[in-house]
DNA sequence: CGTCCACAGGAATGACGGGCGG
DNA sequence: CCGCCCGTCATTCCTGTGGACG
C-alpha cells in the first residue's frame, strides 16, 4: 500500500514539470543581465575599474528602496572586476557584510577577517584588537579590497559611524594594499547620521538606484522566467500579476521574484501543470504568513509576551493602544508567568524593535495636554500568532 | 500664550557570559 | 586556571517635547 502510494508520488514528481532550474528566481542568484540597470552597471563599473590597474577606486554611496537592485549590481559588477583582474593577475577581491544582520562594530569587522580568511571569535576580543588584526590581514594580502556595507544605515544607527569612520582612513594605515568602500543603503536621510568627514569621503561617488515600476519588473520577471521555468507552464496572467503586486511594494524586484517562485512551488505541490493566477495569490499571502511566523518564532520572551499583550487589547477591540496601557497589561501577564517585568524604558526599545520588523506599527502622537505617547497597534492576524507560540505552553496558557 | 501631561529617547551604569593572555 | 576586558541586555535617571487646555 505504502509503496504503491510511493509510485505514486514519485511518478506525479517526475510529470510535474514546472521548474526547469528555480535557483534562478532566489534573491541570491545574480543574473547575467540586470534589465533596466544598464546605467547603474555602467556608472559602478567606471567608478570601480582603477582597481584593475591596482589604483585605489573612490568609495561609493548607493541609495535605493529594497529590491531595487543595488546588491545585485555591486556583487555583479564586482564579481566581474575580480574575473576581468585576475586574467591581468590582479588581486582584488571584496567582503560582502549585511549589517542588517552585523549591526555592531565588532561583528562587521568580524565578517570582513572572515572574507580574509583571517577569522577571529565572535566575542573576547576589543573592537580595537580585531579591527588591528583585519588590518595586518589586509596588508598581508596585499591587492585591493572592496567593503560592502549593505544597509550600512542599520550599522550607523545602532552602533554609530565610527567604524565606518576607519574604514575611509584605512588606507592611511597599509603598505601594500588598498581599500574602498561601498556603502549601500535604502534610507535616503542617512547620510544626516553621519560624521560630516565620513559623509564626505565615503560620498565620493554616489550611484541612485530608483524603484522599478510594474512594466520594468515584468521585464525582469521575463528574463528569469524564460530560465527558470519550462516553456508554457505559466499563464499569461501570471507575470503581470507578480509585477503588479510587487510594484505597490515600492517596485521590490525581490519580492516580485519571491512571488514567482513560491506561486510555483504551490503549482507543483497542487500537481498544476500550469502557475496560475490564484497561486500567485496563495503565494503573497503564503510569504507574508512565514516572514512573520517566522520572526515571532525567535523573538525574545518578553518581546513575546508584548505581542500577546497587544493580541489581548486587539481581542477586546482596542486596536490603538497607548504605550503605557501596553505596558500594564504586559506587567500583568508577566506576573502571572512569574516573571519580573521589564522596566518601561526596556519596553520602549521592545516596542521601536518590533515597529521596525513590521510586526507592529507605533507612531508618536500628542494628545496635547494629555501626553504624548506611542500609539500602537498590532500588524498580525491571530493565526499566525498562535502558529508562532503553539510550541510554548506557557504563552498558549495566557493566550 | 504659557502650562503641563505622558511619555520619547539619550546617557551612564551594572549584571552577565564569553574569549584572551599569562 | 585566573583576572581582565569586551559586547549585550537591562535598569536608573534624566532632559526634551507637541499641542489641548485653561
Amino acid at each position: 500500500m505504502a509503496g504503491a502510494s510511493l509510485d505514486e508520488l514519485f511518478s506525479r514528481v517526475l510529470r510535474a514539470r514546472i521548474f526547469q532550474n528555480r535557483e534562478i528566481l532566489r534573491p541570491d542568484y545574480i543574473p547575467d543581465s540586470l534589465p533596466h540597470r544598464e546605467r547603474q552597471v555602467y556608472k559602478l563599473a567606471s567608478v570601480l575599474a582603477p582597481a584593475i590597474k591596482g589604483a585605489r577606486p573612490s568609495n561609493v554611496f548607493i541609495y535605493g528602496v529594497t529590491g531595487s537592485g543595488k546588491t545585485a549590481v555591486t556583487k555583479y559588477v564586482l564579481k566581474r572586476l575580480v574575473e576581468e583582474s585576475s586574467k591581468l593577475g590582479i588581486l582584488v577581491g571584496y567582503a560582502y557584510v549585511n549589517c542588517k544582520y552585523n549591526d555592531t562594530n565588532y561583528r562587521v569587522i568580524a565578517e570582513l577577517c572572515d572574507a580574509l580568511n583571517a577569522s577571529i571569535p565572535f566575542t573576547g576580543l576589543s573592537t580595537a584588537e580585531a579591527y588591528r588584526r583585519f588590518v595586518k590581514a589586509l596588508d598581508e594580502r596585499g591587492g585591493t579590497f572592496f567593503v560592502v556595507l549593505d544597509e550600512v544605515d542599520a550599522l550607523v544607527k545602532k552602533s554609530g559611524d565610527e567604524t565606518l569612520y576607519k574604514l575611509t582612513r584605512i588606507n592611511m594605515e597599509l603598505y601594500n594594499s588598498r581599500v574602498a568602500v561601498i556603502g549601500i543603503t535604502n534610507d535616503l536621510k542617512f547620510t544626516e547620521y553621519l560624521d560630516a568627514r565620513v559623509r564626505s569621503s565615503l560620498g565620493e561617488e554616489e550611484l541612485v538606484f530608483p524603484p522599478y515600476n510594474a512594466a520594468e519588473l515584468e521585464d525582469i520577471l521575463r528574463d528569469r522566467a524564460s530560465k527558470a521555468f519550462y516553456p508554457g507552464v505559466l499563464d499569461q496572467g501570471v507575470i503581470p500579476l507578480c509585477a503588479a503586486l510587487a510594484a505597490k511594494e515600492h517596485g521590490d524586484a525581490r519580492r516580485a521574484l519571491d512571488l514567482l517562485r513560491v506561486a510555483g512551488e504551490i503549482a507543483e505541490r497542487e500537481e498544476s501543470n500550469k502557475v496560475l493566477e490564484e497561486h500567485v495569490k496563495k503565494a503573497q499571502r503564503e510569504i507574508e504568513r512565514d516572514r512573520v511566523v517566522e520572526v515571532l518564532k525567535t523573538m525574545p520572551l518578553h518581546s513575546k509576551l508584548l505581542i500577546i499583550s497587544l493580541h489581548l487589547l486587539r481581542k477586546k477591540d482596542i486596536n490603538k493602544v497607548a504605550t503605557g496601557e501596553v505596558y500594564n497589561v504586559y506587567c500583568d501577564l508577566s506576573k502571572k508567568l512569574g516573571l519580573e517585568p521589564l522596566t518601561q524604558r526596556r519596553i520602549s526599545d521592545l516596542i521601536s524593535e518590533l515597529d521596525m520588523l513590521g510586526i507592529i506599527n507605533a507612531k508618536v502622537v500628542s494628545k496635547g495636554r494629555y501626553g504624548r505617547t506611542r500609539i500602537v497597534n498590532l500588524n498580525v492576524p491571530e493565526k499566525n500568532i498562535y502558529d508562532a507560540f503553539s510550541n510554548d505552553e506557557r504563552l498558549l496558557s495566557i493566550l
